[in-house]
DNA sequence: CGGTTCCTTGAGAGAACTCAACGTCGGTGG
DNA sequence: CCACCGACGTTGAGTTCTCTCAAGGAACCG
């Protein structure tokens, strides 16, 4: 199996002490514990530490605790295209949840923390629980429209500053904002290639936007990326 | 309200002798009739006829029983971008169903009759039933599976080929299609201008896969225009 | 230390866009 | 009945945004 739920891996969830406290998974650990939660580490050879890979039969949902997992697929050509990225509270797998094999492979982007929860176990819960059902429904929506709003055709600039805003919202602090994800990972996400991004990071320092020193991205002129970017419409997202 | 149920228009579903047999919101008509069909005429002056519209409150689903239905946004600067094509059988309103307000505007493309799902009534029947929430869960799931192949990085011939094959396989017949919308509506749902939604058709015509009179397309290599289109992955959406 | 990946910057190429012109079609009204 | 108008579709010419190719420096790891 592409995700090893081994005993070394596995550790109780603690649903009370965990900081996700919005999580679609949480649950009071005593009663029926239906997840567990695991460490992963990124790593560079391809397939290892892997959450899901495409194609496979569908193992369950994960809810990520902490860090950042990239969903992606490989194409002919041996690219790697990213699909989303995954903060804290969000699922992973909502796009093969009730297909028999994964739509997409998933990975950590950083040493992450992740709960799985096995398909399993899902399908007879949602089918006596209407309430999880739609709380899964409504996930699922929010996901669609973030990616039907991304589809759209914008500039490489409208792209970059609605990504830098919707990373800040999720997991920035002030103004400051450290990306998880290398700008390889950045580009295939936003249909950009990584020079392209580099360049783009470039012009908004010119401008006096921001400040990105490699990962660590400092925000000075939130306001002017925000109307750039608003028109892509990822932070809103109704 | 944007979408007018006046009697006038609204005539009782007859699911039983409805074409569309795999109809998600099929009844048995004597029993609780929740919905209500209505005929739609595309009209040039845009807003009239309009089964949604962003951001006003959401009304419903609409299962579409015939004809073609675009959702689409409307940008800053007025322009219009098609988001999803929805065939007899497909759903309208997913991306905005658990949402108090619509996420994009819905109207027809061509002649057109849907079944109209009011929202209040989809709530309350979700809430008992597991089994709907379910079902209305994976419709949702391939939306996303395919707004999420679609949104990769891919040339406008390899656009357009995924593009045909699909209408194909929903409303084509033997080797023949007939195209519901405008060259500027594919352009706009393929992220292309109407000028190269219209070469790349030469381009093909040009090579012997198809032969283009304007909406109505000869496919005279379909498997050329699998080969390319095939990575889009429009068509096979596990 | 090598070796690898990542990030950046420069120069050139190309795919798709914009602008523009023209023909067709269908509806409208004089 | 036919001229007019607007939307649609096609084709050409030039432009531009982003990509590809290339090279160098920095950071990280075994």
């Amino acid at each position: 199996m592409a995700f090893d739920l081994s005993p070394q891996h596995r550790v109780a969830p603690h649903c009370q002490a965990c900081p996700v406290t919005s999580c679609p998974t949480r649950c009071d650990d005593t009663a029926h514990t239906w997840q567990a939660m695991v460490s992963l580490m990124p790593s560079q050879k391809p397939g290892s530490r892997t959450l899901m890979r495409a194609g496979e039969p569908t193992e369950g949902l994960f809810a990520v605790r902490a860090g950042c997992i990239k969903s992606y697929t490989i194409d002919a050509q041996g690219n790697e295209h990213v699909r989303a990225f995954h903060f804290p509270g969000d699922l992973v797998g909502l796009d093969s949840l009730g297909s028999s094999r994964a739509a997409a492979n998933a990975a950590p982007v950083t040493p992450s923390q992740v709960c799985a929860v096995p398909a399993a176990e899902l399908q007879r819960q949602m089918a006596t629980q209407a309430t999880l059902a739609t709380m899964l429904l409504e996930k699922t929506r929010r996901e669609l429209s973030q990616a039907l709003s991304l589809s759209g055709e914008f500039t490489a600039d409208q792209r970059v500053a609605a990504f830098l805003l919707q990373v800040h919202a999720r997991i920035g602090s002030a103004n400051v904002l450290r990306l998880p994800m290398t700008r390889r990972e950045i580009g295939s996400y936003l249909r950009l290639a990584t020079e392209t991004v580099s360049r783009v990071l470039a012009r908004f320092e010119e401008k006096g936007w921001l400040v990105a020193a490699d990962k660590r991205i400092t925000l000075l002129n939130a306001e002017a990326l925000r109307e750039l970017g608003e028109p892509v419409g990822l932070g809103l997202a109704a």
